[in-house]
DNA sequence: TTTATATGGTTAGAAGGCTAAACTTATGTT
DNA sequence: AACATAAGTTTAGCCTTCTAACCATATAAA
């Protein structure tokens, strides 16, 4: 286990030093779930960074990436494809109309559902962000094979699928 | 796969239905990191439920188990060991405080230092709680193999590396 | 000893996400 | 046709986390 990055300074760095190592081997239970939420932290920023250049936030991002794909949807099919609730994709929409991203449009015959496309230049994006992600994938799963990656991608699909049933069984 | 939990009505469902299919087959590149971050915060919300009880939420939950094992620390050291930075840690640490679940002390001999005690009330929390983190932990990983299991931490150490250095070189 | 630099704590403001609840429009039922 | 229920959007308010900037104290250098 590498040393953390740290401003090798005297005492007090050295105790935190200690105290991360002593730690790091005494909590062995939940450390699975810890993990997971760094390594997701560590790719938010590390995309984040990237986007920035080009003006754009990771919550944007989340949601262009689906209307790159496919046009038109109503919110709420926006919220179930990006896996979050209404509002946030409520707030991240309005935010994107402003930035002239999207445009929302109600169709004929429904006056209910709100339809969200790109425009122009939300659609010109693509080409510019899409690589700033497959980099930062490439960059995390560097060392280690597609086998492995594919086993990854499953086991994170199992406990997908068992934290959803957990989910649904305390309702 | 298996169709999501929705309530089966008209022709919205289904094209909904649809289109997430389409497009989780559509989007290989950047999968496994929506994935990541996806079973994140399934496991956060199955923590945060079960800590609800007990007046408890997920935020003071990161600081605690930590002070449970090492009492005193100063605010700096808590943010180093719960991977957060100082503000998070602090504004964790006022609501803590004022709940009564710990003390925030100077020592003699350094008027800068800030060091967090767990009061009696605060002790006491870790035999009821430490359980739930268990029992979420048991939930996520069912149907796992050990070796599984460990397979997918060190994949997850890898990419926290990988993703370290990444934003190390970028600064 | 004065000055500079590093460290630890705090404040302010923002992003991303959530739940609960209100409101509007569609869709069934009787 | 009237009423009840469901679906989609919006509002309000909270939690967790971050960055940037500021203040106070310690430590090192001059």
């Amino acid at each position: 286990m590498k040393p953390a990055k740290n401003t090798s300074t005297g005492a007090t760095a050295l105790d935190t030093e200690h105290l991360l190592r002593h730690w790091r081997e005494a909590v062995p239970n939940d450390r699975l779930a810890h993990l997971i939420r760094d390594v997701g932290r560590a790719q938010m920023r590390a995309l984040s960074e990237r986007l920035q250049a080009h003006g754009v936030s990771f919550g944007h991002w989340t949601f262009l990436r689906i209307l790159w794909i496919q046009d038109g949807l109503t919110q709420r099919e926006l919220s179930a494809l990006a896996g979050v609730m209404e509002p946030t994709t409520f707030a991240a929409v309005k935010a994107m109309e402003s930035m002239g991203l999207i445009e929302r449009r109600q169709l004929e015959g429904n006056r209910k559902n709100m339809h969200v496309f790109l425009t122009r230049s939300g659609k010109a994006l693509q080409r510019k962000l899409v690589p700033l992600a497959e980099e930062v994938n490439q960059v995390s799963v560097r060392g280690m094979s597609d086998a492995e990656v594919n086993q990854v991608r499953e086991a994170l699909l199992q406990m997908i699928e068992n934290l959803a049933a957990d989910a649904a069984s305390s309702i």
